[in-house]
RNA sequence: GCCAAGGUGGCAGAAUGGUUAAUGCGGCGGCCUGCAGAGCCGCUUCCUGGGGGUUCGAUUCCCUCCCUUGGCUCCA
C-alpha cells in the first residue's frame, strides 16, 4: 500500500516511492547539540519514525538519515559557559539527545552523520557556489544570493517579497537582488571556535549547506522524503532547496514534509524561549506509550498544544487501552471480539497511517475496538483464536511503535 | 504589514449540500461490585466566529469582516 504525505512545496499528497533499485532516502534535519531534546523535537521525529515503521512494515526498503549538528555559534556559546571545548559539549550532548529518542522508541536513523565530518564537501559546495557569482562579500560573512525562480519551485521567501510578488503562471517568483532570499555561505573564524581552511582563510561553513553536502553524499538527490519542523521552512529548508537548484539543476526532495509545531502557554516550545517541556521529564513522568499516545493524538501536521491536564489524560486513556487489551489477549470462554476483529482493526490501521500518517484515526479504531471488548461479558479472545490475535495486535504494535502487549 | 493554518457542545476533536452534527474526555444520576480493570446504563435536549451571497435547502460552496496561532534568516 502506497504511503501517500502532503508535500508541503506543491501542497500535494504525494506516494512516497523509491527509485529503481535504492531504498526510499529519508532525509530528515536533526538537532544542533547544546541541549537536550524536548517534547517538539520528539513530535517531529516520531512522524519520520512513522513513515519508516510504515513503509519497512510494507516490506519497502529505506534509508533514514538524520544530521546531527556539532558546530554552531549556539554551541560555542554554551560551551564557552561551561568552559569545555565545542566538540566536547556536542558529543555529550548528542549522546544524551539520541538517548531520549531512543527511549522513546523512535527509530535510529541508519546513518546519522555529523556535521564536522563533512567540512570538505561543504567547503566544496561554497566554492561551486562562488563559481556561479552570486556570492559577495559582506564584512566577515560570505553571501549567496540566489536567482529569481517560478514560483512553484522553492519555499517562498520572507513577506516583503512574496507581498510584491505578482502571481502570474509561468512567470518568475521576483527575488530580487541582496534581498532576504540571501543566506550565509561562509564566515571567517577562528580557533577555538570551530575553523577550517577554506576559499577565503580560515573560518565555518553556513549551517545550510550542511544537509546539501550530506543529502547528496549518502543518498544522492532528490532525496525521496525531506523535512523537519515548520520552522526550518525558511529560510532553511528554501536555502538547502536553492543550493540543489543552482548546483545539481534539481530540487533537494521529492517530497518535503513538515510536521506542526508544539506550542506550550501559547508559543513555540523553543531552547531560546527557554519555555519547554523536556523530553527525559515527560518521558519518566509518562513512559513512552503514554507519551506517543498523547503527542500522536492529533494529526501530526496540525500544531499541538502542549498541556500538563492533556498529557495526564492520555495517560490515563493509554492506561485503560493497553490493560483491557492484555487482559483481552488471554484466551477465555464466550469472548465475543475475536481474531477477525483484531485483524479488522489492524487493516483499519494500516490504512489510515498510508493516508498521510492519520495517527488520529488509528487512535479512534483501537478505542472502539476496546470499547467494544469491555463491553464483551467474556472480556478475553476465544479459544483458539490467541495466536492469530496477537499477531494482528503485533502488526499494529509495530506499525505505531507503542507496546501493548508486555 | 505580508505569508500560512485555523475558528464546531464545558474541553478535545470528526463529518456532511438535506431526517434528532460522530466519538472521546469531563460533569450529573443510577446500577453493579470483591481471584483483569472499577465497570456498566442513562442524561448532559435548541454547539458549526459575525455579516452577506449561491441554493428548494449550508456547518459544508463563494465573498467579506473579526478573532486565534505560527512563520517572516536562533529554531524540530
Amino acid at each position: 500500500m502506497d504511503l501517500l504525505l502532503r508535500d508541503t512545496l506543491s501542497g500535494r499528497a504525494r506516494p512516497v516511492r523509491h527509485r529503481r533499485g535504492r531504498p526510499v532516502g529519508i532525509y530528515v534535519c536533526g538537532p544542533t547539540v547544546y541541549d537536550g531534546a524536548h517534547v517538539g523535537h520528539a513530535r517531529t521525529y516520531l512522524f519520520f519514525d512513522l513513515v519508516r515503521r510504515h513503509l519497512e512494515a510494507e516490506r519497502i526498503p529505506v534509508h533514514h538519515v538524520m544530521n546531527v549538528t556539532n558546530f554552531e555559534d549556539k554551541i560555542d556559546t554554551r560551551a564557552a559557559e561551561l568552559g569545555v571545548t565545542w566538540r566536547t559539549l556536542a558529543l555529550r550532548e548528542e549522546a544524551g539527545f539520541l538517548r531520549d529518542l531512543h527511549a522513546l522508541r523512535i527509530l535510529s536513523p541508519h546513518v546519522r552523520p555529523r556535521a564536522s565530518a563533512f567540512v570538505p564537501q561543504m567547503t566544496e559546495v561554497v566554492r561551486r557556489l562562488a563559481r556561479t557569482g552570486r556570492v559577495h562579500r559582506q564584512g566577515d560573512e560570505w553571501m549567496y544570493t540566489p536567482p529569481a525562480r517560478p514560483r512553484e519551485v522553492n519555499f517562498a521567501t520572507a513577506s516583503e517579497l512574496a507581498s510584491h510578488a505578482v502571481h502570474e503562471p509561468g512567470h518568475p517568483f521576483p527575488l530580487g537582488e541582496g534581498a532576504a532570499g540571501e543566506f550565509m555561505v561562509w564566515k571567517r573564524q577562528d580557533p577555538p571556535r570551530p575553523s577550517w581552511p577554506g576559499p577565503w582563510g580560515r573560518g565555518t561553513p553556513g549551517w545550510h549547506l550542511e544537509c546539501y553536502a550530506m543529502a547528496n553524499q549518502l543518498l544522492g538527490l532528490p532525496v525521496d522524503v525531506h523535512g523537519g519542523g515548520t520552522d526550518l521552512i525558511f529560510p532553511h529548508h528554501f536555502a538547502e532547496n536553492e543550493v540543489a537548484l543552482a548546483l545539481r539543476h534539481r530540487p533537494f526532495a521529492r517530497i518535503f514534509v513538515h510536521p506542526g509545531l508544539v506550542l506550550w502557554e501559547g508559543s513555540k516550545m523553543s531552547k531560546s524561549k527557554g519555555n519547554l517541556v523536556r523530553l527525559r521529564a515527560a518521558l519518566q513522568e509518562a513512559g513512552p506509550d503514554a507519551l506517543r499516545w498523547y503527542l500522536l493524538g492529533r494529526p501530526l501536521i496540525d500544531r499541538f498544544h502542549w498541556t500538563s491536564e492533556g498529557a495526564h489524560r492520555s495517560a490515563s486513556e493509554w492506561r485503560r487501552i493497553q490493560r483491557t487489551l492484555q487482559h483481552w489477549l488471554r484466551a477465555g470462554e464466550g469472548g465475543r471480539v475475536g481474531a477477525v476483529r483484531a485483524r479488522e482493526v489492524a487493516e483499519e490501521v494500516r490504512r489510515d497511517l498510508a493516508a498521510d500518517l492519520a495517527t488520529d484515526r488509528v487512535f479512534d479504531h483501537l478505542r472502539a475496538w476496546v470499547t467494544a471488548i469491555e463491553g464483551d461479558p467474556s472480556g478475553h479472545v476465544p479459544f483458539g483464536e490467541r495466536g492469530r490475535a496477537a499477531a494482528a495486535l503485533r502488526d499494529v504494535e509495530w506499525r505505531t511503535g507503542l507496546r501493548i502487549l508486555t
